[in-house]
DNA sequence: CCCCCCCC
């Protein structure tokens, strides 16, 4: 036939003759939480050349468990009917050996050992009937009572005003076919948004759509904003016939289609009610690593596992509006990373905290910092959407992913975290017998504050601005700057903090110049200074608040010869609060990575 | 017939 596949006849296929005993290999089972409808599963299967899916209603699969199926390697054979459409229109007709499928859930849905089969047994999945013929009396081949009749011409006249409209799928729309009708569900409804240009002005909203054979954009309006608006809900089923269609402007959108459709004043929207079948949404992900060899601007799919998120942030926008935004950092199987900003209540209602698999549709890829990418108004955002890529995601991280030395294609400049750090324990520095080089070096540490020599702390320096020099009290109201060569009437203070500070493991003597003193203290040094003459009580008190607070210090370490004696010399270079929930991370990830090498 | 999509 025209297909190049086996067709055979439904009926043979029912009564299970040898050759339509098709042999299929069952990849994978999916439950489908629907909150309007049953619980469903949705299997898809191949023959080695085809795959295909299916629907099954949980009443079906009475002992499967209530989580994911990753079925590899089986095989089934085909016992009970079920319908299913291929992208192109055609429709198939499946039978499943139902114990099959439970003694799959009964193993975990691992069935270890691949049943054996021959090639010569297996039917390609094409066995197929063409759209038309289907029509005869689906109730027959079908498993689920009341089960959807896909593209059924019955339904489709009962609910539509044009008659002669025949129910397609979406990919087989174009511009110089008028009489159709597609079932579709809406996918990404828009607001309704005024627009003025020196064309004119007006109001419009959109949508996208989708079925099993792909998806599409459709906008309204000004009157069809007011005739569809609130009847077209997202997530919902319709029959949608007597648009235009027109060739889409892929700058704007990553909707899968050659063309988009305008409604116009006869356009017809009807909804549908037993729409299950019709799948939610239509991804095409990119894989994080490809981002870099994509264009800038592009819009793309992308899904990855949250490995961490920024808290939200309101920022001021050049047009001076305000915006929240967070950004995530998503990471895929490739191992790389990308940094991915969400906007406005997308970015204030998202929680990172369990590390979810995030998937948006429609992100616009940015070159800062390299590669990053941005939600758009457009883009969808889904957290652990049901589909196969979250499923691996999700065990390929919590496998191995989460320990994986993975690199960012978002290089995050100064901020500090990340690559730049060099984390240590006080007990490495001392091991690693750091400072002992010829350069300096850094390390970043999370340390308490456990004591400090309050007697020292403050020296009085030469006033003039860029000068930091200790000068000479020369007791006569005067005070002298050997490196400036002159005499003040005046002084500034200025800290010269000497620290202990503890880790679990070690302490460590530090030194804290003016910027880093004032922030652990809390005070200037002239106020300190001020307090020192004044109020002892008061003086005490500050040093007393700042014991056992606890800071990412940011250090240099050099060994420096003094009076003879060698020693490691380390100054604290930046102080920052902890941020507890990044700490946490770090730390976990650490012990992952212990645990992995051991 | 819109197409705004933001910040570092």
């Amino acid at each position: 036939d025209t297909n190049k596949s086996m067709c055979v006849d439904v009926k043979a296929l029912c009564k299970g003759s040898s050759v339509n005993n098709p042999i299929l290999q069952l990849l994978n089972i999916r439950q489908i939480l629907n909150a309007s409808g049953p619980t469903r599963f949705r299997l898809i299967m191949s023959d080695g050349q085809h795959s295909c899916s299916s629907f099954l209603l949980a009443t079906q699969l009475n002992n499967l468990p209530e989580q994911n199926l990753l079925v590899t390697n089986s095989v089934c054979k085909l016992k009970k009917t079920m319908t299913n459409t291929l992208s192109d229109g055609r429709i198939v007709v499946i039978v499943l050996d139902m114990e099959m499928l439970q003694s799959a859930a009964e193993t975990g849905g691992k069935i270890g050992n691949p049943t054996p089969y021959n090639n010569e047994s297996m039917v390609p999945l094409c066995t197929c009937m063409k759209l038309e013929a289907a029509s005869g009396s689906p109730n027959k081949f079908s498993p689920m009572k009341g089960s959807p009749r896909k593209f059924s011409p019955t339904k489709a006249t009962k609910t539509s005003p044009s008659s002669s409209a025949k129910v397609i799928p979406i990919a087989h729309l174009n511009p110089y076919q008028s009489k159709w009708t597609i079932r579709a569900r809406v996918t990404n409804k828009s607001k309704i948004r005024n627009w003025s240009n020196s064309r004119g002005e007006g109001k419009l909203f959109s949508f996208e759509i989708v079925d099993e054979s792909g998806e599409i954009k459709i906008t309204a309006f000004n009157n069809e904003v007011d005739k569809f608006f609130s009847l077209v809900e997202q997530d919902k089923v319709y029959y949608i016939s007597k648009a235009t269609l027109k060739v889409a402007n892929k700058q704007y959108t990553s909707v899968k289609n050659e063309y988009e459709m305008t409604l116009h004043a006869h356009s017809s929207i009807v909804p549908c009610d037993d729409g299950q079948s019709v799948p939610a949404v239509h991804y095409d992900f990119v894989p994080i690593a490809e981002l870099e060899n994509r264009d800038k601007d592009a819009i793309i799919d992308v899904i990855g596992v949250c490995k961490t998120a920024e808290d939200v942030f309101r920022i001021t926008t050049k047009s001076s509006r305000e915006v929240s935004k967070r950004t995530l950092n998503l990471i895929d199987t490739t191992g790389k990373e990308v940094a991915v900003t969400l906007w406005g209540a997308e970015a204030e209602k998202f929680d990172g905290s369990e590390q979810p698999v995030v998937a948006v549709k429609g992100a616009r890829l940015s070159d800062f910092g390299g590669r990053s990418l941005s939600a758009l108004f457009s883009s969808t955002v889904m957290v652990n959407p049901d589909i196969p890529e979250a499923f691996r995601l999700r065990a390929w991280y919590d496998q191995e992913g989460y320990a994986a030395d993975s690199q960012s294609l978002t290089e995050m400049r100064s901020g500090g975290s990340g690559a730049t750090m060099n984390w240590k324990s006080l007990s490495d520095v001392k091991n690693e017998n750091m400072g002992h080089g010829e350069k300096a070096d850094y390390f970043t540490c999370v340390a308490t504050l456990l004591y400090t020599r309050k007697e020292n702390c403050l020296y009085q320096a030469c006033p003039s601005t860029d000068c930091q020099k200790k000068v000479i009290d020369q007791h006569n109201g005067l005070y002298r700057c050997e490196k400036c060569g002159r005499e003040y009437p005046n002084f500034k203070y200025r800290f010269l903090l000497s620290a202990n500070l503890a880790d679990f493991g070690d302490n460590q003597w530090v030194t804290c110049f003016q910027e880093t003193a004032e922030a652990l203290l809390g005070h200037t040094a002239e106020t300190l200074g001020q307090l020192r003459d004044t109020d002892d009580v008061a003086f005490d008190e500050v040093f007393h608040q700042a014991n056992f607070t606890t800071h990412i210090f940011k250090n240099r370490v050099k060994l420096e010869s003094y009076n003879d004696e060698r020693r490691v010399k380390v100054t604290v270079m930046d102080v920052q609060p902890v941020d507890h929930r990044e700490y946490s991370r770090r730390l976990l990830s650490n012990i992952h990575k212990l645990a992995r090498w051991n």
